[in-house]
DNA sequence: GGTAATTCGTTGCGAGCACAAGTATTACCG
DNA sequence: CGGTAATACTTGTGCTCGCAACGAATTACC
């Protein structure tokens, strides 16, 4: 007989949900309404801005984004149609495929970056004291980590 | 000149996304494999198997589930395809139709829910402290209140 | 009491994503 | 070396979802 969660347990798992997707919807529309970009394509241009050179294998850009290599694929079609990344085969091995962001992408996440981060603050930080936010941190690294084992062992 | 997230607010951020994607990830591949039902039809059940009557309004449930109408209307046709759920309009409202929670439909709930419960401990629980764990549900608490002040103003 | 505005649900349509299969390149190993 | 295994990406296919438009029913208002 597994035991039920109780209430905390019911509160912190609801919430992650209700939170995640009312935050993230927030977040969409609001980029969506001012600059006509998803959170999806502006997740891939801010990784490739953190990256070096502006680039990334797909397979790394993929893990870090979530996204399935198909997904990936046709997500970056999108942002190659629009100019904002290109794609170059690697010299070093030629099954991968780099994305590279161009300039006109740099330029729009310059544009979008100050919303994006205004709408995290807005929708996600500012409700939280200093110790909160770092006590969720902690416990994201906490969760995270007991993840990872469990994908080593598993 | 919006000031950018510091080390403590992006981890924060990133934690959220990343254990919203991961937790929900492994949860949608257990209960497939081992029921071969989504995360989103047992989300269904678990709302109805709540509800007085074992039924909800349309547009309850759509809310509860952060799905749109139309949405849940796909995801009823298959539940009622399934036999796990039924429609019935509603006797004091013609425009209001009521998912009804079917005896077949509580039983695989009941099977289903131990497994469900066991991954939302082995995934999110467990690796938190009760602290860690009565912080989260206090921190998602405040973010969705101030969450639901903003689409009022809004 | 009758018309207007609102609410509820469904349908047409298109976008986004994952899975499986296919191709190409590299790594491993006897 | 040669052949099998592993890795990286793309394409075909099908499912899920949201938006816009619609019809039906109810509520609000004058």
């Amino acid at each position: 007989m597994t035991e039920w969660l109780d209430e905390e347990e019911m509160a912190a798992w609801r919430g992650l949900v209700d939170v995640s997707a009312g935050v993230m919807g927030a977040l969409e529309a609001e980029l969506m309404a001012s600059h006509g970009i998803t959170v999806g394509d502006y997740g891939v241009l801010a990784r490739l801005s953190e990256a070096g050179g502006s680039q990334l294998r797909m397979c790394d850009l993929a893990n870090s984004l979530h996204l399935s290599p198909s997904g990936l694929t046709r997500r970056l079609d999108g942002l190659v149609r629009r100019g904002l990344v290109a794609r170059q085969s690697s010299p070093d091995d030629g099954r991968v495929m780099l994305a590279v962001m161009t300039s006109a992408g740099r330029k729009l996440l310059e544009e979008v970056a100050p919303l994006h981060v205004d709408g995290v603050r807005r929708h996600f930080i500012s409700p939280l004291s200093r110790t909160q936010l770092r006590n969720l941190a902690s416990a994201f690294r906490s969760i995270n980590r007991e993840f990872q084992l469990q994908e080593d062992r598993g």
